[in-house]
DNA sequence: ATGACTGCAAAGACTTTGCATCTTT
DNA sequence: AAAGATGCAAAGTCTTTGCAGTCAT
């Protein structure tokens, strides 16, 4: 997406939020960091401008977890950790390419449909959560 | 998960539903399905069901697809495929092997997680919707 | 003015839950 | 009787949407 002149101020700064973080926020995230800079921003603005980085591929989502909607401001191919305890959602670094165009192309012929992206996705527990975890039956 | 003895009918058709097709359907079409056998069951049993199956390790969910939460009663490591038209998935042949447990352990190390399991999904667009949309392009 | 954007609150969509009832042992 | 399962409808949660008002050009 070629950035439109008029991106208005609450557009730009809903983006600027996600953007400036690695931790996958809600819609709801961003609202309640919005709010004290952003104080006349309504939820449904972030819905709806959300929506209209993903429809123009500015963002990305990472898929439901737990009910709620995660989105990467990272549009570039890359894997995901979700913590099943606290549900933190962690980057896999980019070196780590587990699927190429080649196995992409064998198994669009295998299948018979036309692939157009992939996810992958890790879960189980992060560092802090499996240490709660061990600690606690410790006990 | 053992079958408990008392595996009631409702229980018991809800899963044979589920198990009776590769559709990866969502709660609600197994309830439509079931629905002239089983006159009086309710949409609330089947999803209380489908939660006790997946808690019990039965049955997995394939996510959340356009809103809707798909499952699968082949609880075996298979990746999917899902149509962004229609939204239907299917499954990745098992011989499709895309990560192997020795990189797990790598990646376990490198990102300080601990990996329960993965989940690999192909999107873009069917046979069906492929031959559909070009050919209303062709007009 | 014109089109784009937003607040607000209502509506929507899917899922969960409380409670009385009904089964099954 | 006791534990488990269910129907029904209400409640819950996240997200979308209609509409009138606002902003930018």
């Amino acid at each position: 997406m070629q950035f439109k002149r008029n991106f208005s101020a609450k557009r730009e700064a809903i983006y600027r939020t996600l953007s400036s973080t690695d931790s996958h926020p809600t819609a709801e995230w961003i609202y309640e960091k919005l709010k004290t800079e952003i104080p006349d921003l309504s939820l449904g603005t972030v819905y709806r401008n959300l929506s209209v980085f993903k429809e123009s591929g500015l963002v990305k989502s990472v898929g439901v977890v737990n009910g709620h909607e995660r989105f990467d401001w990272d549009t570039s191919q890359h894997s995901h950790f979700v913590c099943n305890c606290c549900f933190k959602i962690i980057d896999i670094p980019k070196s780590r390419m587990f699927i190429d165009q080649n196995t992409v192309s064998h198994l669009e012929n295998e299948c018979d449909v036309h692939i157009q992206n992939h996810s992958i996705t890790f879960y189980g527990l992060c560092g802090d959560c499996s240490k709660k975890i061990s600690e606690s039956e410790d006990k």
